[in-house]
DNA sequence: AATATCTATCGTAATATTGCAATATAAAAA
DNA sequence: TTTTTATATTGCAATATTACGATAGATATT
């Protein structure tokens, strides 16, 4: 039909792919990466960083403010955005499991 | 538009990107934990653990392998996929880098 | 209050994703 | 060779995403 079926699967497996989905574009990427270098929040510049029209960031941010990967709070007249530690500590409780299953398994096989 | 502009990114935000983006859905979630589970090779039950069709289950274990997150080979009738650990090696790169930054700079703000 | 600046939302077009029935393909078994 | 089993592809409908111009809202400055 087009819609996921997300009832079908765990909450777990659902937060995960959420996480997941909201990284999944390079503009948020880069938008992440940029909040990473700055070393600070970041506010309104974001947009002048991007090669992308100023709604389109808009919308970039809150698809990662929803997943839980940023942060964002009024400073004066424009917003601060920075990460959110919670949102990466929960996508990457899944690859350390992943890595874990790994070490253990060897991989032997394909 | 609709179009990703990903020629606007670097080829790394974009292969960041697609590695995320095909983990942005419980069934390819599910799959990959699956494939962890069982601790080996596994072939054509994957179609039976997931509510999904056998084309729908076809086609997200096509989008994990375009991404490099699982391998398939032939294996008799069947096919055998497990997980491709290079593409968990980069994608694990991303989030280490991101813990470094954080633990750097203690996140002060928001 | 009027203006300027920053950000969000609305509306809309283009494109992508999700899901499945039907069908095709490929290898093993009979 | 025919049948069975396993997987992929095609075609299509429903829905979601991406992008941006136009516009609205909110805060700061004048």
């Amino acid at each position: 039909m087009g819609a996921s079926k997300t009832d079908s699967f765990t909450d777990q497996q659902n937060e995960l792919a959420i996480l997941a989905k909201a990284l999944g574009h390079p503009a948020r990427i880069a938008i992440i990466e940029y909040l990473l270098k700055v070393d600070a929040c970041i506010c309104g510049d974001i947009v002048n960083e991007l090669p992308l029209a100023q709604p389109t960031v808009s919308q970039h941010l809150k698809e990662l403010k929803n997943a839980g990967l940023i942060k964002g709070n009024f400073e004066g007249a424009s917003i601060c955005y920075c990460i959110d530690e919670l949102g990466f500590e929960k996508i990457k409780g899944f690859f350390q499991n992943v890595t874990q299953h790994l070490e253990k398994t060897k991989n032997q096989c394909c």
